[in-house]
DNA sequence: CCTCCCAAGGTTTTT
DNA sequence: CCTTGGGAGG
């Protein structure tokens, strides 16, 4: 292996540099996937044996990733290399000896965001608190950052003290924790906590590991939290061959419980430790690269550091102004349709913002043109309702323990077990110390229902029926008996919903990922399916071969490049966020830098930032001024530019005042705002001369527009539909699933054709033509 | 027990 | 704007 040709020279001492502490500081784009890649080969090549190594992640996309690269360099035996993510790693660990702790199961489940809500407020009911004056956010939000920084219930309780909420919370705490050690699950934070709750508790398991991982690499080492930082900390304390990899600029998780002073107190905290600074970037042209630095400089208390390209200059960076989300929307549209034709292909763009909400109105533009896009997050598909429900009877199957899962799918479809019946049922287990699904199931709890007790038995037979086959028939076999028993699909197909196509599409995905899972996994069992499906991202599943669009969130976007990225809604309000203005701590501000950083950095050659001059949010009209972030990006970097520069104009409340006449968000951002002196020029700044003319007419989103919109994508599904759909109303048509029948009716629909079919064996259908895939006969 | 309708409140970011 | 939750009626 010829590194030397591979490297230059400080990727190549991050490289040799095999032994102790080691904290490399990765500019953005400098090669750090390279340099880690290359640094396990290495110690492999060096005799070090790969079952000795391992790698940590956030993400699976990023593991999964890096386990491409290795396996591609190091060949035999890198399999054995342990490369997972914090979370997979810890659940991976507890399997094995959470048992070693009290009052768990190795078969433990794990409770996602949506399920520790349900729990919560369970919880709040149960104690009497009222979720008007605490919210289940608040208590969720306090929890997990207990979490984070190891606080169990009681030192919770010790740090909450007297003071009203948080003692309140830590009663919530204690009950929350009980409710989840009763139905043996875990939630995302238990997972790192647990593990190291285990690995100080019981040294023969701690010993083991440590023995077993002799190096250690920590990937994007500024997002991690104390939990991660005690869970590597404790692996590393007898090899002290710990290499972390990050860069302080791109710390955006803080939200999250992520403490950037692991990284910058690295060497504190490891003398010894050697560090080395990658700073030339391979990515970016070094306008774009310039304006980075140039923002991100405005930041205080950073790693210094000074990351240079010899791309050349490349192309200026474009800012452009509109009227409104919808009319950016449409310019990002056509610019990328326009350089399309140019020669460009779809996925070499992406466009990010701040916040999901965002990505509606690029979504319908997208649609309108027929652009083909990916939308990354949003609503995860693990969160569709149709795909927990299907989970919840798996994991019913699999842990008679998890109350929550059970409970959830006991009246679905409906069997005529209502409320009622859920709580005796719970309130009996409850008192009896069993779990919901033994209530349900024993002679007890169905003579506690009295009249309705019959409409437990076809339910408790079908979840004993498949946890006996669980185990002896393949996974597959497994779902398809359960569905078949369930008859879940025709309970969907008779709610009636207009999405039905979709959910029933989504369901189908879910069995295709079990039946890779079942081909890829070398043992593979129902535990460790639901497992897997728990800890997915929605950036896991971005392939890389779509020719697509991708639209995503800034936080998304970390770790990924592009050639040309859009950064949309760049308004001071929206990017920096008003709640991150209003706040009193100027680290929030700094962090929105940081990410504005992250979104510079992701592009390789071209970047645009595009602003709208009102938006709505929330239902309500607002109108921000460019974002400060935009005016820190030194003129001679931008090209072709709206920015309002630095002029001095007075502060009229005007401009902050949204159309309807309530004061917006940003109002409220005066006082603090003048905290900075640069801030404060920013916001004296007024877009006088670039005001559009409907600036002064406070309508909302100009209703021709709308229309127009709507015109345009009518003659789209038309102008599809028409050519495409190959059939009329009165045609014979064939369907995958339903066979023969009848077209009653086309009506068009919000997106796409309405298509009302008398099927000859399934009757009078309703489906969306794009879906249904129809063919005339 | 289920379904429909209206009011309120929510959005920052996610493993 | 859009989703969620609570309350009333069938």
């Amino acid at each position: 292996m010829d590194l030397e040709s591979l490297l230059n020279p400080k990727q190549l001492e991050a490289v040799y540099q095999t032994e102790g502490p080691v904290l490399i500081l990765a500019g953005a784009g400098s090669g750090k996937t390279r340099v880690l890649t290359y640094r396990v080969a290495y110690l492999i090549e060096q005799g070090v044996n790969p079952w000795n190594i391992m790698a940590i992640t956030f993400t699976n996309k990023a593991a999964g990733e890096m386990r491409e690269r290795i396996d591609s360099v190091v060949g035999a035996g890198s399999e054995s290399i342990w490369i997972s993510t914090f979370h997979s790693s810890c659940a991976r660990i507890l399997r094995r000896y959470i048992d070693r702790l009290e009052e768990y199961d190795n078969n433990f489940v794990i409770y996602d965001t949506d399920d520790t809500k349900s729990v919560i407020k369970d919880v709040a009911k149960k104690l009497n608190i009222d979720t008007k004056r605490i919210k289940e956010r608040t208590i969720m939000n306090e929890i997990s950052s207990a979490k984070n920084e190891l606080m169990d219930p009681e030192l919770y309780a010790e740090y909450a003290g007297s003071d009203f909420v948080l003692s309140k919370v830590a009663d919530c705490y204690f009950e929350y924790q009980n409710t989840l050690r009763k139905n043996n699950a875990l939630d995302f934070d238990d997972l790192l906590m647990k593990c190291v709750e285990l690995f100080k508790a019981d040294s023969e398991v701690l010993a083991g590991y440590q023995d077993r991982f002799r190096y250690i690499c920590v990937d994007e080492y500024q997002d991690t939290n104390t939990a991660q930082f005690q869970f590597v900390s404790l692996l590393a304390q007898a090899s002290r061959n710990i290499c972390v990899v990050g860069d302080d600029d791109q710390s955006i998780y803080k939200f999250r419980g992520a403490n950037i002073r692991n990284i910058l107190d690295f060497e504190q905290i490891y003398p010894e430790a050697k560090v080395i600074k990658l700073e030339q970037n391979y990515r970016s042209t070094s306008h774009i690269l310039d304006a980075a630095n140039a923002v991100i400089a405005h930041n205080t208390g950073r790693k210094v550091k000074n990351l240079w390209t010899d791309r050349g200059e490349g192309v200026p960076i474009v800012y452009k102004r509109l009227d409104n989300a919808w009319e950016e929307s449409r310019y990002i549209t056509e610019e990328i349709e326009r350089e399309v034709s140019a020669g460009a292909e779809y996925k070499d763009f992406a466009v990010l913002y701040r916040t999901n909400a965002q990505s509606r109105s690029l979504e319908e533009s997208m649609i309108m043109d027929g652009m083909p896009y990916r939308i990354v997050g949003g609503v995860n598909f693990y969160s569709r309702r149709e795909i927990k429900d299907i989970l919840a009877y798996l994991k019913t199957i699999s842990n008679g323990r998890d109350d929550l899962a059970c409970r959830r799918i006991i009246n679905i479809p409906k069997r005529g077990i209502g409320q009622t019946s859920i709580t005796k049922l719970q309130t009996y287990a409850d008192e009896h110390g069993i779990s919901f699904y033994e209530a349900a199931s024993s002679r007890e709890g169905e003579l506690l229902l009295g009249r309705s007790a019959s409409k437990l038995a076809p339910f408790v037979n079908i979840i004993d029926v498949l946890r006996s086959r669980n185990g002896e028939i393949t996974l597959t076999d497994l779902f398809d008996d359960m569905m078949d028993m369930i008859k879940y699909e025709q309970y969907l197909e008779d709610l009636n919903e207009e999405d039905t196509e979709d959910r029933l599409d989504n369901i189908e995905e879910l069995r295709n990922k079990l039946v890779t899972y079942e081909e890829s996994a070398g043992e593979p069992t129902l535990d460790g399916f639901l497992e897997e499906v728990a800890l997915v991202a929605d950036i896991d599943n971005v392939g890389e071969d779509e020719n697509r669009v991708l639209l995503m969130t800034l936080h998304s976007a970390k770790g990924l490049e592009f050639k040309h990225v859009f950064m949309a809604g760049m308004e001071d309000g929206l990017f920096p966020n008003s709640m991150t203005i209003i706040s009193d701590n100027r680290e929030d501000i700094e962090e929105e830098r940081r990410l504005m950083y992250v979104g510079i950095t992701r592009a390789m050659d071209q970047l645009t930032l595009t602003s709208a001059v009102q938006r709505m949010v929330r239902g309500e009209t607002q109108r921000y001024p460019v974002s400060r972030f935009v005016l820190e990006i030194p003129d001679e970097y931008l090209g072709e530019s709206d920015a309002p520069k630095r002029k001095r104009v007075s502060f009229s409340t005007d401009d902050i005042m949204s159309t309807n006449g309530k004061t917006s968000v940003f109002s409220g951002a005066g006082p603090s705002v003048k905290d900075t002196s640069i801030s404060t020029d920013i916001m004296s700044t007024k877009p006088q001369k670039y005001r559009p003319a409907a600036y002064k007419t406070g309508t909302d989103i100009p209703k021709p527009y709308i229309m127009e919109a709507a015109a345009a994508q009518r003659k789209a599904v038309t102008a599809s539909s028409g050519d495409s759909l190959g059939y009329i109303v009165g045609d014979r048509v064939r369907h995958t699933k339903y066979g023969e029948g009848i077209v009653l009716e086309i009506a068009p629909g919000p997106r796409d054709y309405q298509v009302t079919v008398d099927f000859d064996g399934a009757g009078r259908k309703i489906m969306y033509a794009g879906f249904a895939k129809l063919q005339k006969i």
